[in-house]
DNA sequence: TTGATATATGTTATGGTATAACATATCAAC
DNA sequence: GTTGATATGTTATACCATAACATATATCAA
């Protein structure tokens, strides 16, 4: 598999994609991707890095689509839940999904240079990590996996 | 490997010989496991669980150790950054380690019906994400790795 | 079309987590 | 005992997140 962050890659394709993924699944699925959660996944989309929730909530009040803290937690909330973008733990940050679409348990690889986040996919369940879980009689539902470090550009340029 | 956490095990050991640990490593690093260092680390072994900055602060204050928050941030941070404690990122919480002195990249079993935490170990940086990560020419340095899931007590009697 | 139900949004208020900044004290080595 | 490094005390504030309740909008059945 490939990692989707530190590569130069065709962006405006990723935002589309990302959008229409995201309308497809809802439609198939019953769900509403109203103005709000669309626009919210545009901006994750568009700016391509992991961000606050105050800091969408910044541009939806800017365009007037709503100036409180739950609008944007909430709008956060569902694309998490279905899976069009993830929340990184570490930074207390949300980013856009970048395998929309497909089935994965995503893993991500943080730059404390800047802050930067590729998503790679992990394998926790399987692996050693699951049978351990296995024999203590834990079940794994899902997997927080953040890899702190480096990224190729903060390796060239250390601050 | 054993996970930790959830069995029934001599606790008693665990404080005495997590306090152990921590001195003995500290005396040989050249590091000053002060008071409140000491009374904090012996406390995440006491409750043997993971607890918020603000409940460790809780406790030194009745002690009279500190009322400020940084008094609790400052020891958990020193606690961590030498291996004596590990920071849950999941739960905002910090857990007493349970492998004093081994050198280890440990992993969390994370129970969201009760919040309890057991320690496993990763093997993050071997791997696919390994070798991905060095594919994509990133860097890493340690990580994060939190399953979320039910613990077996949890699974019997669900809330 | 209308009424009933579920879902989504707007808004206020507040709670929980974390750190910057600066003054003071303590330790360790010379 | 002076000095330099490390640790603590304290104030203030910033950042992150959600409870609770009022209102609006969509959906579907009658």
């Amino acid at each position: 598999m490939t990692t989707v962050g530190f590569e130069i890659h065709n962006h405006a394709h990723c935002i589309t994609n990302g959008v229409k993924s995201a309308d497809a699944f809802c439609a198939n699925a019953g769900l509403r991707l109203t103005p709000t959660r669309r626009r919210v996944l545009e901006i994750l989309l568009e700016q391509h890095r992991s961000m606050g929730a105050y800091e969408v909530l910044d541009i939806l009040r800017d365009e007037g689509l709503g100036s409180q803290p739950p609008v944007a937690y909430r709008a956060l909330e569902f694309l998490v839940l279905h899976g069009f973008a993830h929340r990184i733990e570490r930074l207390n940050a949300f980013i856009a999904c970048a395998h929309p679409g497909e089935d994965h348990a995503p893993a991500f690889l943080i730059c404390r240079g800047c802050d930067s986040v590729a998503e790679a996919s992990s394998e926790t369940t399987k692996g050693r990590l699951g049978k351990t879980a296995n024999a203590a009689g834990f079940v794994i539902e899902r997997a927080v996996v953040e890899a702190i470090g480096l990224c190729p550009k903060c390796r060239k340029d250390p601050k």
